[in-house]
DNA sequence: GACATCACG
DNA sequence: GACGTACGTGATGTCC
């Protein structure tokens, strides 16, 4: 078939694919030898999806992936420096890149790349090819510096976000349409790409003056024109650098080749060829799918004398067996359970999983177990299912043909507690507190949930449903399904007993199955001594705190809103008053357009929604105006007055009075191990950990966290963790000096960086170095800190330069860690545990936040695994104390302490806090734990 | 359910 | 005068 009109070329861009894939997966490996892998598993599922995609009516009649031959390129020889800040080769990355090629070929597409050239420019050869042939093009990719090619047939289609690129995107981005994309380009320079452009000027300036003058040869000859003296001068002065960029930037349309576009028609795959190497690649799942697809059937895994682990391995391997609903089983009778507690025994291990009928561990009623012992191999016990309804005042009877709880508690418990027996759960804390409710306490454990945490935080979360889709190619049924959603949503009770097996043996079978393929590869990703010594142990010091609960005095609560919405109504009526008639005082969108629009204050700005911010700063600089716009200023004013107190009332003072357990008479929160990425526990339903404490008002909230009769709270927190940890991992001699000598550290910093000894210390300059020195935690920019101080940017900017050079260990912290994350897509804390930073290496605005994130991470996650490290030591440490561990606030812990234990309790915590980094990790910076005493909360603090 | 706002370390 | 920005969380109320 001649190529011409009505062909449709697609051009894929396979080194994009490649990166893609690499960055998306954690590292995998071949199961047999250890061969780096993982790129080209993501390589092979995006090709097959391609292909499954690309079927329908509008499917190409051509198509090639076309790769990077080399680093090096004829772009080098015009300028050596071309793309010569690229960071190296991720070593386990460049073995993958033969292997795609041969990928390609298995699937049966073109496989393109020319010594010398980019693929770039191969594409953009082509798609000229195709384009004057009469045919149509669509490349396959997102890359920017493809889009000068979109026009006359071709587009680009950017696989990921599953959307064409047009003409109207690259406007978007570049000013400008497809055929003046270089001119903008050659201006602006790519960082990336080490295209040096012409100092100063950006894409929007770039952009502004093609607009003008047309294009890039007219603005160059016309630059004397240039208003601007500075961009004048920059152009006339760069005029070759600009030259060169734009023969860098422009992609060759005579790239020379050796095949023609006939030669790239659409060809099914070969089955065997396909097969036989997925199958060598050892990707199951994806052998099995492709199979599918080409109705044959799968080849067998190879079985060349493999090792005995790997053997092992192989027998564990999840993907082996499919999920077969129908294959689980109703445990109704004690007989039958004996026989699966055999089996548990024999196997020295159990997937365990409790449904209840609510997700409140302490208020939630026992409906089920259900138990795995091998993948496929899973059972449920029905115990609290009840039928009946409507009637309000009979309580439901229970479900005929269920096990009684009791007999199935007797049977169950020696074996959830058997030290011998391994009991493995996803989340479970959850199921902990709900065994311990019945007087189970389950021991030893292992967490799917925790290994998952522990090798992939920052990639996603780590629920089940999204772990068994993600590494068991698995969607369990979901529990809407079973119990509806909104109004009409029933309880776990009421569902029946043979949905019920289904779904939860199901649980149990996924995490078994999630549990056989994580606890091999938490050594490899090197984090199991995470996993041992900072999160497993965590479960049952977390259970029992969420049990013991803290007492909140409900009737100070209740007379506190009581007080606050008395204060709320006296605001509203002024606010409503000064807005010249009533509205939502709550409604942003209300308040502000009375503000800007009815009274006209000057300086509303609209966010991207279209509405005006109201937020509090941008409250607090109206009420500066009170010369100006006396009016506005008293509204603003009391608008701050009014949300004040209604947070501290909606959130606080009304919300928590409705967490008080009616059996317990004690508040209990549940924190989640795994769902802040830097370590830190979160703490929800209710958040205990925002109490207010930084406003007078709010700190009263405190006083109704109250220590029951002949007990005392207790209240020990680690005096500026984080800054100790800085100066220890970023090694400041000077920090750590002041941090041996007691000092204060904020006036130390401002001493040192404005010359102002320290017996002559304001508290401004104190207070503008404890914003520099938070900054530096946060990763500082001068525009966040020129904000925070509301100062100029450039003096922020001046602050931050100082601070670098009397700190010059900060500025090179931050610099390796950047690069470390860059090198390694991940950064660590100094107990090992990772945190992935996927978006370290993005282009664009988005780089900014991964960068500080990065910065951040290891210094909050530290100070995370310190207070973790304390905790888990703790039920230890005070067993001969009468005192309970009640609460975490990221570096607080609070305590409940018999009034004649107290400083027995703290002498001994402290203790276990301040040398909580030993052994394991020898600080350079003494940790020091302050503490307090008192009837309440606010007055231990 | 998205967004704005605000409470904490 | 490239971009848009302090890090990490959770709960509440509007509004569509």
């Amino acid at each position: 078939m001649t190529f011409g009109k009505g062909c449709h070329l697609h051009l894929i861009d396979g080194s994009a694919f490649i990166f893609r894939a690499y960055h998306a997966l954690p590292p995998l490996t071949r199961k047999t030898d250890g061969l780096p892998i993982g790129a080209v598993a993501g390589f092979c599922n995006m090709l097959f999806r391609y292909i499954e995609g690309n079927k329908g009516p509008d499917a190409p009649t051509h198509v090639a992936v076309i790769f990077d031959h080399s680093s090096k390129t004829f772009r080098n020889e015009i300028y050596p420096d071309y793309k010569a800040n690229r960071p190296e080769l991720p070593e386990d990355l460049r073995p993958q890149f033969p292997l795609t090629r041969e990928a390609t070929r298995a699937f049966n597409i073109a496989c393109i790349e020319t010594e010398g050239y980019e693929a770039d420019d191969i594409i953009a050869t082509l798609s000229c090819q195709a384009r004057d042939a009469g045919g149509r093009v669509t490349i396959i990719s997102s890359d920017k510096d493809l889009m000068q090619l979109i026009g006359d047939g071709v587009v680009m289609f950017d696989a990921m976000k599953n959307k064409t690129i047009d003409r109207d995107e690259v406007f978007e981005k570049f000013g400008v349409g497809p055929e003046r994309v270089v001119d903008v380009q050659s201006l602006a320079g790519d960082s990336v790409d080490n295209v040096p452009g012409a100092p100063g000027i950006g894409i929007k300036t770039a952009a502004l003056l093609i607009q003008e003058y047309g294009d890039l040869e007219t603005l160059l000859a016309r630059a004397g024109e240039i208003k601007q003296p500075k961009r004048r001068e920059t152009l006339i002065n760069f005029a070759d650098q600009i030259r060169i960029s734009h023969r860098l930037v422009s992609l060759k349309c005579d790239t020379p080749l050796d095949f023609t576009l006939e030669s790239l028609e659409v060809r099914a795959p070969e089955p065997d060829t396909l097969l036989t190497f997925l199958n060598v690649m050892e990707f199951r799942t994806l052998t099995k799918r492709v199979a599918d697809s080409l109705k044959v059937a799968a080849p067998l895994p190879e079985t060349a004398t493999p090792s005995p682990a790997a053997q092992a391995e192989a027998v564990a391997a999840p993907e082996a067996l499919p999920f077969d609903h129908a294959a689980y089983e109703a445990v109704t009778e004690p007989e039958q359970l004996a026989r699966w507690i055999a089996r548990i025994r024999e196997r020295g291990h159990v997937a365990f999983d409790t449904e209840t009928t609510s997700l409140d561990e302490m208020r939630a009623d026992l409906v089920g177990i259900s138990l795995a012992v091998d993948p496929g191999h899973a059972c449920y016990i029905p115990l609290g299912h009840r039928q009946g309804g409507g009637d309000l005042f009979a309580s439901d009877s229970l479900v005929e043909g269920q096990m009684l709880l009791a007999e199935a508690l007797a049977l169950l418990k020696p074996v959830l507690e058997d030290p011998a027996i391994l009991k493995i759960g996803q989340n479970m804390k959850y199921d902990w507190k709900i065994m311990a409710r019945h007087g189970v306490e389950i021991a030893p454990i292992d967490d799917t949930m925790l290994m998952s945490y522990a090798m992939f935080a920052g990639l996603h979360s780590h629920g089940m449903d999204e772990l068994s889709e993600r590494y068991l190619n698995h969607r369990p049924i979901p529990i809407k399904e079973l119990l509806g959603s909104g109004k009409s949503q029933i309880t776990f009770d009421r569902v029946a007993i043979a949905d019920a097996v289904k779904y939860a043996a199901e649980d149990a079978d996924v995490t078994l199955r999630l549990w056989q393929l994580f606890k091999p590869q938490l050594h490899r990703a090197r984090v199991t001594t995470v996993y041992e010594t900072l999160e497993r142990p965590l479960v049952p010091v977390l259970a029992r705190m969420e049990m013991a609960g803290v007492k909140v005095d409900r009737d100070t609560l209740s007379r506190m809103s009581n007080a606050f919405a008395q204060k709320m109504a006296g605001f509203e009526a002024e606010i409503h008053d000064l807005a010249g008639g009533p509205f939502n005082v709550g409604s942003p969108k209300q308040l502000g357009e009375i503000l800007f629009d009815r009274l006209q204050v000057p300086g509303g700005e609209k966010g991207k929604t279209g509405a005006y911010a109201t937020g509090a700063e941008v409250l607090e600089d109206i009420t500066t105006l009170e010369d100006s716009h006396p009016q506005g200023a008293e509204l603003a004013a009391r608008v701050l007055d009014w949300r004040q107190l209604s947070k501290l009332k909606s959130t606080y003072t009304d919300a928590l009075q409705d967490h008080v357990n009616p059996d317990t008479g004690r508040v209990h929160t549940s924190y989640s191990i795994a769902g802040a990425n830097t370590g830190r526990l979160a703490s929800t339903d209710p958040n205990l950990q925002n109490i207010p404490v930084r406003s007078e008002e709010g700190r009263r909230i405190r006083e109704a966290f109250v220590a029951p009769p002949g007990r005392v709270m207790v209240s020990l927190d680690y005096s500026q963790i984080e800054l100790r940890i800085l100066a220890h991992i970023a090694d400041i001699p000077a920090l750590k000096q002041a941090f041996r000598d007691g000092h204060d550290i904020h006036a130390m910093t401002a001493s040192e960086m404005f010359n102002v000894p320290l017996d002559q210390m304001t508290s401004d300059i104190r207070r503008q170095a404890k914003a520099i020195n938070f900054g530096v935690i946060y990763g500082i920019s001068g525009f966040g800190l020129a904000r925070n101080l509301r100062i100029p940017r450039a003096e922020a900017q001046g602050f931050i330069d100082r601070y670098f050079e009397r700190f010059p260990g900060i500025r090179a912290y931050m610099d390796d860690t950047v690069a470390f994350a860059k090198a390694h897509g991940h950064v660590e804390t100094l107990f090992g545990r990772k945190i992935h930073t996927p978006e370290i290496s993005a282009k664009g605005p988005g780089a900014g936040f991964a960068k500080r994130a990065a910065i951040n991470a290891p210094i909050q996650g530290t100070a995370a695994d310190v207070i973790r490290r304390a905790m888990i030591r703790m039920p230890g440490a005070i067993a001969g104390i009468d005192a309970r561990m009640l609460l975490q606030v990221h570096d607080e812990l609070l305590f409940e302490v018999a009034e004649a234990d107290v400083d027995r309790l703290i002498a001994t915590a402290k203790e276990v806090m301040e040398t909580a980094s030993d052994p394991a990790v020898q600080l350079s910076v003494r940790l020091v734990v302050e503490a307090g005493r008192g009837p309440n909360w606010a007055a231990a603090h």
